[in-house]
RNA sequence: GUGGGUAUAGCGCAGUUGGUUAGCGCGCCAGAUUGUGGCUCUGGAGGCCAAGGGUUCGAAUCCCUUUAUCCACCCCA
């Protein structure tokens, strides 16, 4: 129990680590030159700033939250997702007092109580993007286009761009009315849970995966039909730069995002079984949600990280290698141990990747493990070594040995990587 | 939250209808004439068979509970 991590959760180590460390180097390559600058911020956050921002009727905010009180009688919550924090920090900051808009982005973890299972963890990490500060569509296609950008530097081929329109609270007002009048008609045919979903939040109706439901949902109103004229013309606007563009995407009329600050724009990439790659759209409201006193646009989106290794799983892409050992130094001898450790450091100070014994090895055990380390090249140092200035080389694809002096070694390792 | 599958060595797996010291592959360690890897061969270490309880002369095997894990639904990243 003592040496197993708690349910939900996963170490990163090894190849998995690695593939991550490859993947938030791409992102963040791909965020530099978008000029969108890295922000972190707490892994923990004022309960009440997830429930004005997240939205009370949430599932995430319902029963997901790792909520405590701490020792000063503070109600504190792991933070489920990233745009609420990043949101109140730029608030916190006043960064709205600089030029319009901010463009940050991110790497957290989130953390949810769920049930955990394929793709879906207690404790996952997002990398997320947050465009503060102005209303043109030309903020989507920017959010899309990095997405693709990332999803196009990762190698994934199998991913597709969805995207809808729910309007913004004055549309949702009538839209709900035209949806519960349409489903009171259809009740009958509706599974339990769309039942209750009627009653506190229709619109999750939409995508219920029921066969009976989704019958029924076909003929249901769309919210792009209930949209008013500044939200109509900001989806035509942003699908007319899209065309023009050449951003091929998918009109997916069943898209609800579950955080309820979204509004107009809502968009998703994801693959052939219908996966989520990453989420987002646009969100008006909830800079004036958690301060009132503002009312500032802005839009983001959030992408799993574990969600990108699985896809890259699933279509077996592979990443960038993790550079190998350049040279192994074999040592031979108790007299030669310290001679050879400060050759090894003196290489290692050059920028060489070197690795040594430190198992008291016999040569042949040390030739098998520099072997196992993938190492480039080796070089054993001993008495003769030392006392010679002189050791040979061995590359170890082709076995090819040459001699050079002890302060020749760095010069050749570096001429042949 | 609902419903199903699984749990044997570091990893991947066998283990017959309950029957003696629980196996295989990979990996790890050591050797195959003295200071040089890969291939091959030989040997070795390593298991409270997830945990706890029960049935039985006898349990890895059957039953119960717990925990973990995987899958589907819900929801999301």
């Amino acid at each position: 129990m003592i040496t197993q991590a708690p349910r939900g959760t996963q170490d990163w180590y090894g190849r998995n680590m690695h593939q991550r460390t490859v993947i938030e180097k791409i992102c963040r390559n791909a965020a530099k030159r978008y000029n969108i600058k890295e922000i972190i911020t707490p892994v923990f956050e004022h309960t009440v700033l997830f429930q004005r921002g997240v939205g009370e009727t949430t599932d995430v905010v319902q029963k997901e939250m790792y909520t405590f009180v701490d020792k000063g009688d503070r109600s504190i919550t792991l933070k489920p997702e990233g745009t609420a924090g990043a949101i109140r920090a730029y608030l916190e900051h006043n960064m709205y007092a600089e030029p319009a808009p901010t463009k940050l982005f991110y790497v957290t973890p989130a953390f949810r109580y769920e049930k955990p299972q394929s793709g879906r963890l207690r404790q996952h990490h997002q990398f997320g993007v947050e465009i503060v500060g102005s209303k043109s569509p030309m903020v989507e296609v920017e959010l899309i286009t990095l997405i693709s950008t990332i999803i196009r530097e990762l190698g994934l081929k199998d991913a597709k761009l969805h995207i809808n329109s729910i309007g913004c609270a004055n549309c949702r007002k009538t839209y709900n009315e035209a949806l519960l009048a349409y489903l009171k008609q259809h009740e009958d045919g509706l599974c339990e849970t769309c039942r209750e979903r009627m009653a506190k939040n229709p619109l999750r109706v939409i995508d219920c995966k029921v066969e009976t439901c989704k019958e029924i949902v076909k003929n249901a109103p769309r919210t792009i039909e209930y949209l008013d004229d500044e939200c109509r013309e900001h989806f035509e606007e942003l699908r007319s730069i899209l065309d023009e563009l050449h951003i091929p995407y998918e009109i997916d009329t069943g898209i609800v995002r579950g955080l309820d600050y979204y509004t107009k724009t809502v968009f998703e990439f994801v693959n052939s079984e219908g996966f989520t790659l990453c989420g987002g759209g646009r969100y008006d409201g909830l800079v004036h949600e958690i301060d009132e006193k503002q009312d500032i646009p802005s839009a983001g989106f959030g992408m799993g990280i574990e969600r990108i290794l699985y896809f890259l799983e699933k279509e077996g892409v592979e990443l960038e290698e993790e550079e190998p050992v350049s040279l192994y130094v074999g040592v031979l001898g108790k007299e030669a141990k310290a001679k050879a450790y400060g050759i090894v450091s003196e290489l290692r100070n050059e920028g060489i990747i070197v690795e040594t014994d430190y198992m008291d090895r016999s040569v042949k055990a040390q030739m098998k493990y520099a072997n196992k380390l993938n190492a480039r090249y080796t070089v054993i140092i001993g008495e003769n070594e030392i006392n010679e200035n002189s050791a040979r080389i061995k590359n170890m694809e082709t076995g090819e040995q040459t001699e050079v002096t002890l302060d020749e070694i760095a010069g050749f390792i570096k001429n042949h990587l």
